[in-house]
Parts: C-alpha cells; sequence; structure tokens
DNA sequence: GCTGGACATTTTTTT
DNA sequence: AATGTCCAGC
C-alpha cells in the first residue's frame, strides 16, 4: 500500500474513531462540508449532535473528512496518525487530526439558522463544550436575530434608519385597527386581524402594496386592502418601526438593491446551517438562497413529517424540493430514533404514513417495544384531569420526578380544568404558552414607555400610553395632533412637545407638554443612570404603578409583573455586551415563552403541542384527544390539506414520549361555553391496534361524581357537571369500544364474538363472526350491538 | 373624557 | 366561561 492510500484511508478510520458515537448517517452528514446538503431528520434521531459536531468538524478539521487530495506532509504524519488509531484517546485523535486539518473555518464564518433563541442558546451551549472559545464567534440565531443584526448596520441604505423599533403583533394589529377607521372600513368587511393575516403573507412573500395592486386592481375588496397595506407601510416607516415579518422581507430588499452588501454578506457566511427548515416560508428560503450565492456550502436540517407552521407562511415545499432549487444537493436520512419505545414509534409511524405530501421515511429504533399507547376514553373532562393528576402523583410516589411528565394539548383553552385539577392536589406544574409575560398589558404599557423614551418617533406606543395612566388627554385631542402631524411632516411627539404653539391645542397644551417633559425627563435620567435605575424610573414617575395599586382586579399580580421588568433588566445589564436601553427593548421584542423553558425545574409540564416541537418526556398524556379538537374542526375546512397538517402535529405530538404515551379523551366536553358529545380523534384508529391499548373507564364515574368543595363554589357548574354525567349515564355510548374477543349480540345477525374492533373517524370498526358462520363488518355507531357477559 | 354594560370572540405561534 | 373590545350615555 503507498502513502497516499494509507494516509487517506487511516485519516477516514480516524474521524470514525473520533466521531464513533455517531451513527453511519448521522457522520455522513458531519463528514459532507461542502455543496448542498439536506438532513432529513426524524423525530428524535439525534439531529442536534448531528449539527452540532458538522459545525465542529468545520472549525477543527475544516474539509479533511472529504478531501481527497494527500498533503506534502502526509508520510511525516502517518506514523502519528497509527498511533493514535491503534492506541490514542479521543484527545490524542482530535490532535492528529486537527495536523490533517484542510482549510479548518474560522467560526465566525458560520451561520447557524434555529427555530427559536432557545435552540440557538442550546447550540452554542453545546459548542462551548467542544470548541471552547471560538463557539462564542459563531452566528447562532433565528432569521429575525441575525436579520436585525445585519439590518442594524445596512438598513439605512434602503431609507430606513438603523435605530428602527420593532413591532410585534399586538402593535401591528393597533396600527391596522387605526387605519381601518380611518378609512371607515367596518370589521365586518375587513377585520384587523384578517388584514394583518393578509399582508403578513404577502410579506411572507416579499410582495410589496405595489406588487399587490399591480394584480388585484379589479376587485374592490382587495384594492382597499392593498390601500390598508400601502398605509400601514407607509406608517411603520413614519415611526422607523419594523414589523416581524419586514425583518426578514427588508433584509432581503437590501440585498436585492446594494449587490455590495450582499457580497460582504456572502464573503462572511462561508457555511450555512438552517435548522428546522420544514418551518421556514419563501422569504426565508429566498434569504439562504441569497447568502449561499455559486458556492451553495447550504446545510438544510428539518423533517417535512414535522412542519407545523404552514398556517403562519411556513412552506413545506421548501425541504420537499430542496433537491431542485439546489440541484446535486445531498440527501442524508436519519431514521434511526433514539428516543421512544418502539410501541409509541410505530404508532407514530402508523399516523403518518396516512398523508401524501411527504418524502417518506420510516423511523425504527433498537429500543424494546415497551408499553403499548394507552388509549382511553372518560365520561368528563373532570375524570380525564382526575386520571392524569392520579397518575402523576402515583408515580412520583414511587420515585419518579414531576418533570418526568408533560400534558400536551392542542388548544390553550384545554389547560384550565386541568390547572385547577393540579393546583387542588398540589401537584407542580408550569404552563408554558397562553398569555405570555411580554404580551401582559402592564409589561406591554411599560415597555411602550421605554420605547417611546427610546424612540419618540413611536407613535403607536407613543398612543398606548399617553393616557396611561389617566391624564386626559383624549381622542379628540389626539386626532388633532395626528392630523397636525401630518401637516407639518412631524411627528407626534414633536407636535406635542410644542402644544402651546398650536391653536387647537391651547386648552390641552399644559397637559400635553408635562407628558413630552416626563418622557424628555426619563431620557436625561436614562443617559446617567443604568438599564435597571431607568425602568424603576420610568415605573414610578409616569404615576404607571401607583395606578395599577389601585385596580381592583389583578392589581397584586400586575404590580409583580411589572417588578419583574425591573430585575430582567438587571439580568440584562448583568450579561449584555450592550446595555443600552434600545439593546434591552431589541433583546426582548425577540424573545419567546418558550426560551425558558427548563428541563431542571421539577415540576409537571402543560403546554400546546406547537410549542413542545423539539422537546421529549418520559410520559406524556394529551388530553382531549378528540375529533373536532384534535384534528380541530377549523382543520376539516380546509380540506386535505388541513388535515394532513394536523396528522403531522399528532405526530409531532407522539413523538415527543419516550416511554409511556396516554391519549385521552371525553364523552362529553366544555369548551368555549358549550356542552358537546365528542368522539376519540380519527388518529387513534390510524394507529396500529397491536401496539395501542384502548380502555373506557366505566363506573370510573362514581369517583369523581362527587365533587370537592372546591368545584361547588359554583353552584350552576356544578349542576352542569352533574347533569352531564347523569345524561352520559343513561345514554351509554355506543363508541365506546368493545374489545376483541368479547360476545356480542346483533338484533338480525343474532348472537357473535367479536374479532377485532378498530376505531375509525369517531367509529369504530368490529369485525364480528356471528355463530351461524357468517363474517361481518360493522360500523359500532349503526349497528345496534349489545354487549354480552 | 370617562364609565359601565353590551358585544363578540375563542386554533395552533415565532419572531 | 372568560375575556377583551366597542359604543352609548353621562
Amino acid at each position: 500500500m503507498n502513502h497516499a492510500t494509507e494516509y487517506l484511508e487511516t485519516r477516514q478510520k480516524l474521524f470514525d474513531k473520533y466521531f464513533g458515537f455517531l451513527n453511519a448517517a448521522q457522520r455522513s452528514a458531519v463528514y459532507c462540508t461542502e455543496g448542498p446538503l439536506l438532513v432529513l431528520a426524524g423525530a428524535g434521531s439525534g439531529k442536534t449532535t448531528v449539527i452540532v459536531n458538522r459545525i465542529a468538524n468545520l472549525v477543527l478539521f475544516g474539509r479533511a473528512a472529504s478531501d481527497k487530495r494527500v498533503p506534502d506532509c502526509a508520510v511525516e504524519l502517518l506514523p502519528a496518525m497509527r498511533e493514535a488509531l491503534a492506541h490514542g484517546d479521543s484527545n490524542q485523535v482530535r490532535e492528529v487530526l486537527r495536523r490533517c486539518a484542510v482549510e479548518p473555518v474560522f467560526p465566525y464564518k458560520i451561520l447557524c439558522i434555529t427555530f427559536t433563541n432557545k435552540a440557538a442558546n442550546e447550540f452554542r451551549e453545546r459548542l462551548y463544550a467542544t470548541l471552547g472559545e471560538g463557539a462564542r464567534d459563531i452566528w447562532a440565531g433565528t432569521f429575525h436575530s441575525v436579520c436585525v443584526r445585519l439590518l442594524r448596520r445596512y438598513i439605512d441604505r434602503i431609507g430606513y434608519k438603523n435605530d428602527f423599533t420593532i413591532y410585534d403583533t399586538d402593535d401591528s394589529k393597533r396600527l391596522i385597527s387605526r387605519i381601518l377607521k380611518d378609512m371607515n372600513i367596518a370589521e365586518s368587511i375587513l377585520s384587523p386581524r384578517h388584514a394583518l393575516a393578509l399582508i403578513s403573507h404577502a410579506k411572507e412573500n416579499d410582495r410589496t402594496p405595489e406588487d399587490e395592486s399591480r394584480d388585484t386592481l379589479r376587485d374592490l375588496h382587495r384594492s382597499r386592502y392593498c390601500e390598508v397595506y400601502a398605509r400601514y407601510q407607509k406608517q411603520l416607516r413614519a415611526a422607523n418601526a419594523l414589523d416581524f415579518d419586514d425583518i426578514i422581507m427588508l433584509t432581503g430588499r437590501l440585498f436585492d438593491e446594494q449587490p455590495e452588501v450582499l457580497e460582504r454578506c456572502r464573503s462572511m457566511f462561508e457555511y450555512i446551517l438552517v435548522d428546522e427548515y420544514q418551518d421556514t416560508n419563501r422569504s426565508q428560503s429566498r434569504l439562504v438562497g441569497l447568502l449561499a450565492g455559486s458556492k451553495r456550502n447550504v446545510c438544510v436540517v428539518g423533517d417535512d413529517d414535522q412542519s407545523i407552521y404552514s398556517f403562519r407562511g411556513a412552506v413545506i415545499d421548501n425541504i420537499l424540493d430542496f433537491d431542485k432549487e439546489y440541484p446535486g444537493a445531498k440527501v442524508i436520512r436519519l431514521e434511526q430514533n433514539y428516543r421512544s419505545v418502539g410501541n409509541i414509534l410505530k404508532a407514530a409511524n402508523g399516523i403518518i404514513a396516512n398523508n401524501a405530501d411527504r418524502r417518506g421515511k420510516n423511523l425504527w429504533t433498537e429500543a424494546p417495544d415497551g408499553e403499548r399507547v394507552h388509549i382511553k376514553r372518560f365520561l368528563s373532562q373532570a375524570e380525564e384531569a382526575a386520571f392524569i393528576c392520579d397518575e402523576v402523583a402515583s408515580a412520583v410516589a414511587s420515585g419518579a420526578k414531576y418533570s418526568d411528565f408533560a400534558v400536551l394539548y392542542r388548544v390553550n383553552a384545554l389547560s384550565n380544568s386541568l390547572e385547577t385539577a393540579l393546583a387542588r392536589r398540589r401537584i407542580p406544574y408550569k404552563i408554558y404558552g397562553g398569555l405570555r409575560f411580554y404580551e401582559r398589558r402592564e409589561i406591554k404599557d411599560v415597555l411602550a414607555y421605554l420605547s417611546v423614551i427610546a424612540n419618540p418617533a413611536d407613535s403607536v406606543r407613543l398612543r398606548r400610553i399617553i393616557n396611561v395612566p389617566r391624564r386626559s388627554i383624549g381622542d379628540t385631542t389626539i386626532e388633532k395632533i395626528v392630523s397636525l402631524a401630518e401637516e407639518k411632516g412631524a411627528t407626534l411627539f414633536e407636535i406635542i412637545e410644542n402644544a402651546s404653539g398650536y391653536e387647537g391645542l391651547q386648552r390641552v397644551a399644559p397637559k400635553l407638554e408635562r407628558f413630552a417633559g416626563l418622557i424628555n425627563g426619563l431620557r436625561d435620567y436614562s443617559s446617567a443612570h443604568t438599564l435597571s435605575e431607568t425602568v424603576r424610573r420610568t415605573i414610578e414617575a409616569s404615576g404607571y404603578i401607583e395606578m395599577l395599586a389601585e385596580e381592583d382586579d389583578n392589581s397584586e399580580d400586575r404590580e409583580q409583573n411589572v417588578m419583574e421588568l425591573i430585575s430582567s433588566a438587571q439580568t440584562y445589564e448583568e450579561t449584555a455586551e450592550d446595555r443600552s436601553l434600545p439593546a434591552f427593548l431589541n433583546e426582548l421584542s425577540l424573545v419567546s415563552d418558550i426560551d425558558s423553558y427548563d428541563s431542571a425545574d421539577d415540576a409537571i409540564v402543560l403546554m400546546t403541542v406547537h410549542a413542545a416541537k423539539g422537546l421529549e418526556f418520559g410520559t406524556v398524556f394529551v388530553p382531549g384527544f378528540e375529533e373536532g379538537l384534535f384534528p380541530s374542526a377549523q382543520s376539516f375546512a380546509e380540506g386535505d390539506k388541513g388535515l394532513e397538517e394536523e396528522r403531522r402535529l399528532a405526530y409531532v405530538c407522539v413523538t415527543r414520549a419516550k416511554k409511556r404515551l396516554y391519549l385521552l379523551h371525553t364523552g362529553t366536553r366544555l369548551l368555549y361555553g358549550r356542552t358537546e358529545t365528542r368522539q376519540v380523534s380519527r388518529f387513534a384508529g390510524e394507529m396500529p391496534p397491536e401496539c395501542c391499548d384502548h380502555s373506557a373507564r366505566d363506573g370510573a364515574a362514581a369517583r369523581t361524581a362527587a365533587p370537592s368543595a372546591h368545584v361547588s363554589r359554583h353552584s350552576e357548574s356544578r349542576q352542569a357537571f352533574l347533569d352531564n354525567i347523569r345524561r352520559a349515564e343513561t345514554k351509554p355510548d355506543s363508541a365506546a369500544l368493545i374489545p376483541a374477543g368479547r360476545r356480542v349480540s346483533h338484533p338480525i345477525f343474532g348472537q357473535g364474538t367479536v374479532l377485532s374492533a378498530s376505531p375509525m373517524g369517531g367509529d369504530v370498526l368490529y369485525e364480528i363472526e356471528f355463530d351461524n358462520g357468517n363474517k361481518k363488518r360493522l360500523m359500532g355507531n349503526f349497528a345496534k350491538l349489545k354487549k354480552l357477559d
């Protein structure tokens, strides 16, 4: 064997040794450094590990794992390589491989885009463990955070100011509502919600108001919407604000219009990784393409079966057509699951196999089958909640940790009944989602003050707080200010500052000027004090905290939340590089709830299935596994597409569980003030029967029928509760499953034995062998079957 | 300009 | 059921 061949082979073996903790597919993803790469990573297949090690490989060894050239120094390196291969530990192998490195990549040349900030931090932490200090320089963040960083530097080139503020959905909605009102468009014609959705979708496809009106001039409805969009965009600009979609869209525009900026970014990011690619929208995938340029060093990781955000513009085609977009792309499938037990995986595969629009993938595991998936029926949600509490309590009594359990539901509204049940049983729980901290009114108000202090041009935030607490500045005054501002081409704040100089404002001028004085005073204060001091001062000087104290309900909670904002400013001060107010606001505008999820807290976790993406738990409970809820009734209207997304959601949900999974459904459920009869989700019938364990808790009613004192506080709801149970008892639910082997009787066919029972779309398909030898397939709801003993 | 009561609205959610 | 939003009347 010549030296060249031996060098290449030994080097390969060293790589395999160094990355020996990965499986073959994972390793090939790590080794593939050049050109477009699509990693189809099934749930629990070690996706994060692959991304982290792929980056580590780039930084440590460059292209060595795939390079076919033999360096001049090969002969000198060989002895050390042989030695390391035979006897070396991981560190030695690493050192030798470093000497074989081919153009190792500077960390700051790597861009790693994730779905949430939390994921970005996770990557950073894990990279830090392998790479040390160098890991800091990697560009890891969400599309939004990365784009904001770029825009802060370059957006002035396309006519915005670099110190722009970011509007969240709530701010955008306020702005839209006002525009609709100005245009005299009734809510019934175009709701703010709908308008916002239309605008958002337009932006997700990089369409400007002009683009939108060009194609849709004929339709009166649409042309009014175009006008709304145009005004909205104009006003954002006047307020020096960007909404979330602008952040992406304008980065694209920046690249289109400023080739030298694009060129600079292209050379800045030599390697691009995008996680959760199935949840990107058009505008985002276009950005990736622009940045990749002709080098095309793009690695996208994702799972088409876990695409659950199409309702907000994610296009599953991005991942389905990746190799068309990037011809010659290498595709690697990660199908070995390291998370779940066999039965859970089979159930998940069974569900997702019913989708047509997918690349196809089959997860497998070396783990044993484990427990079967428990599908349980209850009479009421109170019982369902009691069951969850019982299971958790008894598991914890025998040594389990609360944090091993999660309750995942389709809609936030389901958390209520669980919350009370858990609280009553003193089971520690944490709820994610619902009303987020930064979306609370009091927090948004204080942040609005801070925003106006930082950027007085921010008219949406200004209007939010100008009369909170009450300063006797009403709508009429504000309208006057707005029209004056338009007339003079000034901002609202400029008019307010000089109110006594305008005729129509004489009467309220002192109030307005006092307000302007407050804001200006706080700005001066902030330039001489720390961030948290500024926050505290703002809360006090504005009279906001006093106002809260005088409110009747929740005033204590709200005060506490506001105080917590001060401590979050403090934390920020201790950790951040840029401790300015604008930087703090910028940071806050891009954080979410799930970012604060910490699996170390010992509490059971309650969240929506969407929020649970990427997480895993020993035991998962899914209450409300019912038709109309999961899949949601709304999804039916969208046809197959809607249903397929619900199915992917179910798939995500099932694959969160490691060892044990409970899919729970009830006969009646109280939701949005209505009590409805419900049937088990059709997805229950899509799982292979042999890996499921169906049961209906008949007779369990007695246990919960006598509600505790806590419930009977509301005599009405207690009455309804009891009524429901009575109703359910007098009309035994025909959908309650009759297990195989049971004897049944049918009015026409006589007696027989159940051969199989498979739930189907809210009903059960029975295969029955009757005593006369006939085999029949009957639907449970139609065939009037009676159970025999 | 403020207040209280009628009224609707209620998927999923990051940024 | 619960909550926020809107509008009429003070």
